[in-house]
RNA sequence: GGGCUCGUGGCUUAGCUUGGAUAAAGCACCGGCCUUCUAAGCCGGGGAUCGCGGGUUCGAAUCCCGCCGAGUCCGCCA
């Protein structure tokens, strides 16, 4: 409902400037409209206007609001004051009755479809498994996933499978040499051999050249190399979507770099660089180099050896994304339709590659993607290497977390037995994972200490799952009573400022998808669903609900409802589980 | 060396894009609250020259320049 409120703010406020002849369109700030800790709305307008009109703020903010007008009927607005400079909005009890009407109303939000989004994330190597790196990758990913579902877009998610690096081809020369370790998970396994190969390829340089030989063989597409290393990967992907999958993550499509090699996608792509792009001849051999408009790197599309290399296979795939977009043909314009978006989730270190990838497809004609970059996750001891060895696996942090969960549970519930326990322990688990990850900002470095990742205790998710399981307790009791939440309860008893508060808060659950889903920033989410929380728990506090007196019940159980769908709701769209009991 | 990012109470962070009302939270610390719907909760307290220095502005955590510190990239790797 905020959103409808500020859409009125707008109006009215516009109204007004008009009506005292500002010319305000100029302004580069526009109307300046800002939350805040003041009034539900702010304007700060009047400072732009005393710079064009020499006038002081204070006398420009007072003249705003002599010409203000609330309309009388349908409005949102109760109340406009010029507080110094500051033109204040605050919100009516018709808001605040609209507000519980609309989420008891809406059970999914089917509104207007915006369009579709390909959305590429965690897409890790299949050398080894997910490591508290991908963790971040695939989190900030899967949420933005769910924001952009919860935002309209029709979403379609993707795992790029790099099986043709050289990586890939260590594993697969290491396979013959050394069993995989069956009593291992899969992607465990795939890891072992890879550091144990790659230590024997590092020492010595023939084994190297055995590599080399193996990877023109797959690109050439020898069957029987081909199936080894479909084999290989295969091995580990499944062990990397079993981690997936206890986080709470799927992807719909897992596309191999090497169909784009085989297919001729690939070949094209240089093909038609060749011709519209700006290449050289790399150093020493017949490499094939593409300058880049205001990149001073040039990108190297092919080796000497005429095999392809991850970023030409990447043009490739990105062409064949757009193309996988809605058709828009209208008025015999081929290409994506303007609401449709591809987006990528790249760790810093894909910085570069992402700008001269963007660059490329620009040449060929591809509308280039945003990309959504994160800072690293290092360790205290150095940055993560999975050829070195040096990691934390996804499987063994989740393994670490859930058990102390279980210890946190079990000190609590003593009544509950022990499966009910280690669903519990799962959900609080993951959820301070998951949670942990999403609320930091994308483009803060991350030094992971196993330790305070740990503390349960002290973690923002069993916060928000705790509010909600808290919600549940009220209205399982209520249903003991036989309390029923009724249709014909009135909004204007609930006059806490608690539960105002609460009321305003859940008010803003679409305005905070909207801007976390427009500005790709999943942690403006996490944030959001600890202050909805925090609310929650005020009003707990503050305001009894079954024994408060026949009409007033009625209405705090539709406000009791309505936080517990909310809080149900976001925490889908973080991807945690809500307990009904903790 | 060059590019990009980050530097906010003891610790972890929000705010920075679009400059404005006492710099906002969590954890930790100190003190208080369970005969009423789950105390994984609530209330109170102390604690910040917003890395340092300059500049722009009526006004700077926010914009600009310089410096320092951390990360990352600058591969015929991915």
């Amino acid at each position: 409902m905020f959103l409808e409120f500020e859409k009125e703010v707008e109006h009215v406020l516009t109204e007004a400037l008009e009506k005292a002849s500002y010319d305000y369109k100029e302004l580069e700030a526009g109307l300046d409209l800002e939350e805040s800790e003041h009034a539900d709305i702010a304007s700060r307008i009047a400072f732009s206007l005393a710079r064009t009109y020499k006038k002081p703020p204070e006398i420009i903010a007072e003249d705003i609001v002599n010409h203000l007008e609330i309309p009388s009927k349908n409005t949102l607005i109760s109340n406009v004051v010029a507080a110094g400079p500051y033109i204040n909005f605050y919100v009516n009890d018709f808001f605040l009755h609209k507000t519980l009407q609309r989420i008891k109303e809406v059970i999914e939000p089917t509104e207007e479809k915006k369009g579709k989004i390909i959305i590429e994330h965690t897409s890790a190597n299949p050398d080894g498994p997910l490591h508290i790196g991908h963790l971040r990758n695939a989190i900030i990913g899967d949420v933005l996933v769910r924001v952009l579902k919860r935002a309209g877009y029709d979403v379609e998610t993707h795992f790029f499978v790099n099986d043709m690096g050289r990586q890939i081809g260590v594993v697969v020369w290491g396979a013959e040499r050394i069993a995989f370790d069956e009593t291992k998970k899969t992607d465990h396994a795939v890891a072992d051999v890879y550091i144990a190969a790659n230590r024997l390829v590092e020492e010595n340089s023939e084994f190297l050249k055995d590599v080399e030989s193996l990877m023109r063989k797959y690109e050439a597409g020898d069957e029987a190399v081909v199936k080894k290393y479909e084999a290989v990967v295969k091995k580990c992907l499944s062990g990397i979507q079993a981690s997936l999958q206890r986080l709470n993550i799927r992807h719909d499509l897992f596309v191999w770099e090497s169909e784009f090699v085989r297919g001729g996608a690939v070949e094209e792509v240089i093909e038609e660089l060749k011709q519209k792009g700006n290449i050289k001849f790399g150093g020493s051999g017949s490499a094939l180099l593409l300058q880049l408009e205001g990149i001073e790197k040039e990108l190297v599309i092919q080796r000497t050896d005429g095999t392809s290399l991850y970023t030409t296979r990447d043009l490739a795939y990105h062409r064949w994304k757009s193309n996988r977009l809605s058709p828009y043909r209208a008025c015999g314009v081929v290409g994506q339709s303007p609401t449709d978006r591809v987006i990528d989730v790249f760790g810093k270190d894909h910085e570069l590659v992402s700008q001269q990838l963007a660059k490329a497809l620009e040449i060929l004609g591809v509308n280039a993607p945003e990309f959504v970059i994160f800072e690293f996750v290092s360790l205290p001891t150095g940055s993560l290497s999975t050829r070195a060895g040096r990691y934390i696996s996804a499987d063994e942090l989740m393994e670490k977390i859930e058990a102390r969960a279980y210890e946190e549970v079990d000190k609590r519930r003593k009544d509950l037995d022990k499966d009910k326990k280690h669903e519990i322990a799962r959900k609080v688990g993951i959820g301070a994972l998951r949670y942990d990850m999403v609320k930091v900002s994308q483009d803060k470095h991350i030094v992971f200490d196993f330790e305070e990742a740990l503390d349960i205790e002290k973690k923002g998710a069993p916060f928000i799952q705790y509010s909600h399981a808290r919600a549940c307790s009220i209205l399982k009791a209520a249903e003991e009573r036989d309390y029923v939440i009724m249709d014909d309860y009135d909004a204007s008893l609930l006059r806490e400022e608690s539960e105002v508060e609460l009321i305003k808060k859940l008010a803003k659950f679409k305005y905070v998808i909207e801007s976390a889903s427009s500005e790709l920033k999943p942690h403006l989410v996490a944030k959001y669903a600890r202050e909805l929380a925090e609310s929650f728990n005020l009003f707990y506090k503050d305001c009894p609900v079954l024994n408060a007196e026949d009409e007033l019940r009625k209405a705090r159980m539709v406000l009791v409802d309505c936080a517990k769908t909310v809080l149900s709701n976001i925490l889908n769209v973080l991807g945690i589980e809500a307990p009904e009991e903790m």
